[in-house]
DNA sequence: ACAACGTATCCATAAACTTCGATGCGTGGC
DNA sequence: GCCACGCATCGAAGTTTATGGATACGTTGT
């Protein structure tokens, strides 16, 4: 159920049949709306303060990763409230989530934010 | 009600001392709440598929502008919804509404876009 | 085995969002 | 002055979302 969105930020996948619908830098062409409803749930992801935040914190935290606990007591939020925006990030692409011990370590998808900020790009005008 | 989120698109303003947050990439330094709170709010228009077909429709139309008739049947949704998402898009500081006789033209706000693209490039990594 | 700890999930509540019919407002033509 | 047209606003119904307390799960240490 998260497949669709992730093709956007992971470039065209391998093995995926997906409607990839990367490229066209928004402004330049219409854009079909399955490639509208795959972009605006990217954006949508951005779209929570506490979601901006986090994924700042993530990145500019030790490492360029971090573990919920790291990220509870800044963001002043409910642990349970920041697991689920944290879960809402990976689901868009944007964080990666890797267990170790009894921490979950996220960080930041290499080239996830870049490829959105390039769709926003206008190449002309 | 609606200059906060305008400062992060418009660059620095000339009159304004609304809060400006708009220049540190999000991955460079943890960004602060009321950073937070304006970026979200401009990805957040962002965020509906018929906010980026009309964003799409708009830029992609003759002249770079179109009026509310021209985008009603593409996109397939009620006039009065469409003009309801395009006030936000407006609110937004992501396009600009000019009434000439009985049409009502919209065309993107000139870099707008481009500088919200800025703002999520992975400058390092 | 047990207890302590870090996280995710479940559940409920309140708020916000999307959608659209109905209606009001301003413009232009007759 | 009146009507037709384009568009914004209002009001309402249905859906989604944010938030956090309670709880279950997996891990670590004793």
């Amino acid at each position: 159920m998260t497949t669709a969105q992730l093709t956007l930020l992971t470039g065209p996948p391998a093995t995926s049949s997906a409607p990839v619908v990367c490229c066209a830098p928004l402004v330049r062409e219409a854009a079909d709306p399955a490639a509208a409803v795959d972009l605006a749930r990217a954006f949508k992801a951005l779209g929570d303060p506490a979601r901006v935040r986090l994924l700042s914190l993530v990145a500019a935290h030790e490492g360029a990763e971090a573990c919920v606990c790291d990220l509870v007591e800044p963001l002043g939020l409910a642990q349970a409230t920041v697991s689920h925006h944290l879960k809402i990030l990976v689901d868009a692409g944007l964080l990666t989530r890797e267990k170790r011990g009894k921490w979950a370590y996220y960080a930041v998808v290499p080239g996830s934010l870049t490829r959105l900020g390039a769709l926003l790009t206008e190449t002309a005008a």
